[in-house]
DNA sequence: TATTGTTATACTCTATAACTATA
DNA sequence: TATAGTTATAGAGTATAACAATA
């Protein structure tokens, strides 16, 4: 199949195939620990953020409170997270536990990995410059 | 919400948090043609490959026969594409109608607006170094 | 046997809306 | 009144499996 040319030279259209590729990278990244991507930047958000709701982690995943509520019972149910009573009552406060602590630690050396395997076909000068513009472009304001 | 440093300056990463960006920015961009990102990218991918079977383009967007039917259908119901008969007659040819041609055109003007917005941050030396980057990562072999 | 399109079915992820308990 | 969490329900997108027609 070939890409008309106004599609091939869209930054749009190329992120587009990247993510399924980078998505799958690290799907296989993590197969062996038996956890997607998406809920292990959730366990790797609350590590960084101990003691944060499930709405704050929630827009962080860019989802909402309800589907935030669906990766904690998960994280939960596998006694890698706890939900800590949290100073206002109407919320969680959520934390790892050192099972997840011990998860988290495994998940980063699957990360890592996979980070040099995906990415690798590109020079370190080039990974440098290319973080730089993706986080650019997700820090402007909407 | 902090990220932790380990996830911060990873690739993965970032892809994650550009691509539902980017996603959100041609969906809205292609709001008032009605259409979906992947729908459009379906569209003119059969015109870059006028005849190409219904297996072919699942292939091209990555989804499998019975999802790309699901996607012929919406775009024949709409008038935009036919399935014309093809030399193998199992096959469909797919191929855009004059309808297709002059919303494909429209499509086209949405979608490079829209690249012109989202990646406006970037220079255009960087959009260049970016795109040959992208390219780069989905061209290699698997 | 293998492949194209098709159909029916199921699964995953996410959203919406309504409820409760607090603030 | 506004917010955090919860629950039930619905939707979109995709996958699987089986089938008919044809290679």
């Amino acid at each position: 199949m070939k890409v008309g040319g106004d599609l091939a030279g869209q930054l749009g259209y190329q992120v587009q195939l990247v993510h399924p590729m980078a998505h799958e990278a690290a799907r296989a990244a993590l197969e062996h620990l038996d956890i997607t991507p998406a809920r292990a930047t959730a366990l790797l958000l609350i590590r960084a953020n101990p003691g944060c709701s499930q709405s704050a982690l929630g827009g962080a995943l860019n989802v909402n409170r309800s589907s935030a509520m669906k990766i904690v019972d998960l994280l939960e149910g596998r006694g890698l997270i706890r939900r800590a009573p949290s100073a206002d009552p109407r919320a969680h406060a959520l934390e790892l536990t050192s099972k997840g602590e011990q998860f988290a630690a495994d998940v980063d050396v699957a990360l890592e990995e996979n980070e040099r395997r995906f990415f690798g076909v590109l020079s370190a000068a080039e990974r440098k410059s290319l973080l730089e513009m993706l986080q650019r472009l997700h820090q402007r304001a909407p």
